[in-house]
DNA sequence: GTAAACTCTATACTTGGTATAGAGTCAAGC
DNA sequence: GCTTGACTCTATACCAAGTATAGAGTTTAC
C-alpha cells in the first residue's frame, strides 16, 4: 500500500503521515525501488490508533507512551491509564477555566448595548480597566 | 521608562513586549541615544488593554482590530461587540465539544480496572475501535 | 511518447510566545 | 581607570501539530 492508499483508508494527509513517521510515532516502512513508502496491514492498524489517541487530544508525546507500553502485552497498563485519568483532570479543569471566562465575556459584553460609538462604548472602558480573570496559567487543551 | 520597567508594571516578559511590537500591537516606541526602547505612560496603559484582552482569549488578530476601532472615538464600536459575540460562541462550542471528549474518555477509562495487563487492558482495546468522535474541527480555543 | 497523477525531500509557515547567543551600554565600587 | 554585574539590543531557533510549498523524480493511462 502506498501513502496516498493509505491517508484515503485513514482519512488523514500525506503530510500527517509523513510527519507521525517524523516523529517515530509510526515507524519507517519498507521502501520499494523508486523510495515510494509501502505499507502493510499493521501499519494501517496503527495508524488508525493513532488517529483514536489524537481525537481524544492526547499529545504525540503521550501516545508514544502508550503505544511503548502497547507493545509488551505482558507489562501492566497502569501508565495507560494514568495518562487517561489526568486527560480527564486536564479536560475538567480547562472546561471550568473556559466557563469563568465565558462569564467574564458575557459581562463585558452586558455593558454595551448595540450601535453605540467608540467613545460611548462600555465595552471598551471595561477591557481598559479590568482586573486578572485568569488565575492558572494556559492550557493547550 | 525603560523596558524592564515596563515589563515589571505589566507582568509581562520583556521578549513579550518586543513580541508585540514586532507585531505592531504596540507601536515602536522612542530610542534613547543608546538605542534603548523609552515608553511613555501611554504605553503602559497599551500594554495593560492588550494584556486585558489577551487574557479574554483574544488572539492577536482580534486585538489588532479592536485597537483599531477603538483609535477613532467618534466610529462605531460594532465590531468589537461582534468579536466578543464571536468569541463567546466558540467558548461555548469549545465546552461542548471538551464534553464530549470528557464522556468518551470516562466512558473509555471504565473498561479497564486497575493493575491490570496490556493485553488484558480495556482501555487499549478500545484505543484500537473507537468509532469518530470529533465531527467539528480542532479549535484553537 | 507524453501528460496527468503520484511520490519524494527539504523547507517555510502557522500561534503566542520563550530561550538562546553575542554584542553593546550603564552604574557602582575599588 | 577598570572591572563587575545588571541591563538592553538584534537575530535566530524552538515549542505543538500539523499544513503548504517548491522542485525533482516516478508511475500510469491513453
Amino acid at each position: 500500500m502506498k501513502i496516498g492508499q493509505l491517508a484515503d483508508k485513514t482519512g488523514l494527509s500525506i503530510q500527517t503521515i509523513r510527519f507521525y513517521e517524523r516523529k517515530a510515532l509510526l515507524s519507517a516502512p519498507e521502501r520499494t525501488q523508486s523510495n515510494y513508502r509501502s505499507y502493510s496491514e499493521e501499519a494501517l492498524k496503527q495508524l488508525l490508533f493513532i488517529k483514536h489517541c489524537r481525537a481524544l487530544d492526547m499529545t504525540i508525546e503521550e501516545i508514544n507512551l502508550v503505544l511503548e507500553t502497547r507493545a509488551n502485552p505482558e507489562s501492566s497498563c497502569e501508565s495507560v491509564n494514568a495518562t487517561i485519568d489526568k486527560h480527564i483532570d486536564d479536560i475538567e479543569q480547562r472546561v471550568m477555566e473556559l466557563n469563568a471566562l465565558r462569564q467574564s465575556l458575557i459581562s463585558i459584553r452586558s455593558t454595551c448595548a448595540d450601535n453605540k460609538k467608540v467613545k460611548e462604548c462600555g465595552v471598551l472602558h471595561q477591557l481598559d480597566s479590568i482586573a486578572e480573570t485568569r488565575t492558572t496559567p494556559k492550557n493547550i487543551i
